[in-house]
DNA sequence: TCCTATTGTGCACACGAGTGCAGATGACGC
DNA sequence: GCGTCATCTGCACTCGTGTGCACAATAGGA
């Protein structure tokens, strides 16, 4: 497997000039006479030359890479913010390690990969770590963003959407609209961020004098919506459902319509959470509540930006905002 | 930006051994005394030791990381692919290195990038790069595994839908199921396999007698499907048509079925390609081509594990197959 | 007791690149 | 012609790790 690449040792005899040289020909900032330049360039154009970042960074102890870390690559609002992400970094002339601790995958072993690779900072998607693990970032002095993911234990940046308020501002919005028996509908995979929604739902209808159901289960987000319907509906008279998530709402939508004959919105109402792109096709039209993407991004950017000394700690808070579509009556 | 990493050295100091030894400790396979094992190893754990993945893999120059280029991360076929991509190397104890080449970016850079890791191979998504860069990959004799993209000048790996017969597959469909004038849209963004497929699609149709209409443009997937159902719908009298791309096919059905009123599949019959999960869904219950990510998963890893001196060069053919739902006649 | 076999450890070198420092080279002025 | 300065180049060290080789230590046998 040792293939044989190009050093710059190799290309200084090329040219016939010292190593010295053509590190300095690739090092910005550095001098070298143009003649040498010249001959340098030339050189390594012909032999196919290429800086070795690997030790490079060993050298110089910086790297340009970035892990992201996450499961369940493929829901489209996880990969949507991975290709946001990804994109950010690379503006950045930087590197996305992607590391997929989806089902029966080791996560201590990830984090040590992380580690060992001394990347210049590690995102946790929703979802993915346990409190272990993130506590043994910190030890090794691992810069940590945490992206709508709670951590007590301090010195971790977090970016968090805010949960709460969406679960409210559906509250609200379903009430206005006239639906009364409520519930709310999650993964049994239960996150900290759906758990907020929820509470904020809860919490908003009770105050207007309303109990809500609570619905907890499934595997994935959309079967998860699918069983939901068909239990919710078999066993009491509710009408208006929020999900914590749009692949749940999709999920709940799809089986309420076409497997169980009802009519949506005058017979349930659904209001999902994210914003994805299939929630605004008309043959879905989900009421929800936008998550942007660029936000958590731009968020995401400034951290990186900012001092790592002053290790922040403080979390930065997303706003949500209703999108109104037809899934909910006028 | 200076970080300071914990050294064996320093892990050696502490232990009271050499360094070499807590070096052995690590490599697997390498020889130490039990009683100095477990000195180092406590000493490790004290200090919060890592290898140095990057200083290793200078020395033994061999790298666990693996490029895939990709563009469009968050379509649901390419995100699919990552995700199962990224899970395969993960068993194998290989780390991806996620490079986005969507938009303005450069690709030019990114595939130095590629080359200045000395990744083990890259992987590159269909629709990416231009033919300079897959030749400048060999030409540093960086071993690269091509995903649906053709390319005459050989030694690359190849893995390629069975595109022809995807196409020909949707032709004698929609023809066995009555319909007779035909038309097959793709993206403006016209890759090999699309065009592989529409071929496939106009020949059948035309061994039968039947002429074919064919339409390209749009911006993205779904975007380009909507775009195609407004324009042919208002020149001819089109009733069946075969989208290269599952989010083209979904595009047009929704505009189809919300905007224009049309009754699918009476009216008008659709085919997609690709099988992606929203294909599936009740609110589309789309006929398409399935193409299977697992198979091409497997390619890839039977090429990874392969020699990589015996570059073979030779095209591995991943086979489809029609799943019939409801947006063509029964 | 002495020799040999065995076992474990440490020294030193290598990997490929960046960079401080000294020294070579050339130009220029007096 | 000689001294001074500016400009460039090369030597040698450094980063953190794996590993061949030589050597120390210990045990075992004659």
């Amino acid at each position: 497997m040792k293939r044989n690449f190009v050093t710059s040792a190799q290309v200084a005899d090329r040219a016939g000039v010292s190593r010295s040289a053509v590190s300095r020909t690739f090092t910005p900032g550095a001098y070298v006479s143009p003649e040498v330049r010249e001959k340098v360039l030339l050189a390594a154009e012909e032999m196919g030359y290429r800086i070795n970042r690997l030790a490079k960074s060993l050298l110089t102890s910086e790297s340009s890479l970035v892990a992201i870390l996450a499961s369940k690559l493929s829901e489209p609002f996880i990969a949507a913010q991975i290709d946001a992400l990804s994109a950010m970094l690379a503006d950045r002339e930087l590197q996305t390690l992607l590391l997929n601790s989806g089902a029966r995958r080791d996560m201590a072993a990830m984090m040590n990969l992380v580690l060992e690779y001394r990347v210049k900072a590690v995102i946790i998607l929703s979802g993915a770590p346990s409190e272990k693990l993130v506590e043994q970032c910190l030890k090794s002095r691992q810069r940590t963003i945490l992206i709508n993911r709670v951590q007590e234990s301090g010195n971790v940046d977090i970016i968090q959407t805010d949960d709460r308020a969406g679960g409210r501002l559906a509250a609200c919005h379903m009430i206005e609209r006239g639906y009364r028996n409520l519930a709310v509908v999650r993964e049994a995979s239960d996150t900290p961020s759906q758990r907020r929604r929820a509470q904020g739902f809860a919490e908003a209808a009770e105050e207007k004098g309303l109990t809500v159901r609570h619905w907890l289960g499934g595997e994935g987000g959309y079967e998860s919506g699918r069983n939901a319907a068909r239990e919710l509906r078999m066993r009491s008279a509710v009408d208006g459902v929020f999900c914590t998530t749009d692949r749940i709402a999709l999920g709940f939508l799809n089986t309420c319509r076409f497997d169980l004959g009802l009519d949506v919105p005058s017979e349930i109402g659904i209001v999902g959470f994210d914003d994805i792109e299939e929630a605004g096709w008309p043959s879905h039209a989900l009421t929800t509540i936008r998550q942007p993407v660029s936000a958590i991004v731009s968020a995401v950017a400034s951290i990186l930006e900012s001092d790592p000394s002053e290790i922040s700690g403080h979390a930065h808070v997303v706003p949500v905002e209703l999108v109104t579509r037809q899934t909910t009556r006028p």
